[in-house]
DNA sequence: AGGTTTCTGACAATCGAATGACAAATCCTG
DNA sequence: CAGGATTTGTCATTCGATTGTCAGAAACCT
């Protein structure tokens, strides 16, 4: 089996490093040391890891954890980082990394996680349903299948919409600005107007609410963005 | 679903302590601070995780982690020690442990490590269906002999036809992006077009459909993939 | 309070990327 | 080399995403 791993890592010497050593377990090993160009590689390409340092230029290394866990739901993430603080290992974790390893490591130890990732990312792609669903009022998600069901029926949401759902979910409770649902959601590239967001929200409210007109889970939080409650 | 954790701790207050946060999580907890002890409830009862502090009384908590591996292949195994040196940590790896935290750890970066692990285990759970034979419809597929019949006769599908329907069907009502047909199908390092993927929907569609153009089994996704459903 | 400005709701119109469809080229395998 | 299997290429079509517009609601400011 030829394992196929993603490498970002800004420091050049600390990257061929790493990237040797992968390789000379047998694995291939794609390097970049910018966010941007992470993202764009792991859409093209399918790969059993990702290994992140989340200290790296263009973008914020956690910004690219969480985007790749919006888009993508299987590839473990295993993260790098120079900070040691418990917080810090808490975000990483929380936005979806499989594990996280604290600068300088121990190269051997680096290896032994690899191995202890690539082989539980692939017991089965698939995992249990309950992971990806959200029950919320008298709605039931289901992020894997793009499936909600609820009293109305049951029926099919698009990809952005998912996605878009599934940030305001992650973060209940809280208000998500519209810049930081395009960021996350779109991508630092790309800017819609802030209608499309709108739309978004309007088509989310006949979809969940009882009565869209007054919203009990998407509310408006005028003059910033959205928020999403049980 | 109902988790089950092995908790090895010899801390009193600590054991209590975890204890109870897991518990507030909704697992279940079986706690001991005694290693032989534990090695006998594994045996007897199934975990889902097993959490291990290395430094417990009656035996050496590696010999531990050992035991469990060579008994257990599956169950994964959280280890807690107070040493933080690297190589304590990879002796830890080597030996079979899943993950490692050191004393004294924040307690959210535990529990968050747990569901981490906790849901790794399961993915392996399942089994691979044996497909042998399969209806749908008016269709009758018989994957040890490519051939499938329906209304309009019999005919032969080819080897790749017959993965591709395999995987629909094992992963029957969910999407399966492209990503992963080409993962499960072709494989990592072979990258065939787009095209190549939707025309053997296409084919299938003509197999296997009443219309084709209004298909009841093979549905595109859009912006994903396919599903394929009853 | 009243008038002004800014923001969101709502929906129609438009655009463009993803897919459908099929032909042609290439790759295999016997 | 023949013949099927697989892949690529091209154009048509469809559907989701985006923009534009306007009305109404909320905040702002004397």
């Amino acid at each position: 089996m030829n394992y196929r791993i993603l490498l970002v890592e800004d420091e050049e010497h600390l990257r061929d490093t790493i990237k040797l050593n992968l390789e000379l377990e047998g694995y291939t090993v794609i390097a970049t040391g910018d966010g941007l160009d992470a993202l764009n590689t792991i859409r093209e390409g399918r790969f059993n890891l990702v290994i992140l340092d989340i200290m790296i230029p263009t973008m914020n290394g956690l910004d690219v954890c969480e985007r790749i866990r919006l888009e993508n739901r299987d590839t473990p993430i295993l993260v790098l980082s120079a900070k040691n603080s418990s917080e810090d290992r808490v975000k990483g974790l929380k936005l979806g990394a499989n594990d996280y390893l604290t600068k300088p490591f121990n190269l051997e130890e680096l290896l032994l996680r690899v191995g202890i990732l690539v082989k539980s990312g692939l017991k089965g792609t698939e995992k249990e349903k309950d992971l990806y669903r959200y029950r919320f009022g008298d709605n039931e998600v289901d992020f894997s299948t793009y499936t909600v069901t609820n009293s109305k029926g049951s029926f099919q949401i698009t990809k952005r919409e998912t996605m878009l759902l599934k940030l305001l979910i992650e973060k209940k409770d809280q208000v998500v600005s519209r810049e930081q649902i395009l960021e996350k959601v779109w991508g630092y590239d790309v800017f819609p107007s802030t209608r499309t967001i709108d739309n978004f929200i309007l088509a989310f409210r006949k979809y969940f609410e009882q009565d869209p007109k007054n919203p009990k889970h998407l509310h408006s939080v005028r003059g910033v963005g959205y928020k999403f409650t049980d």
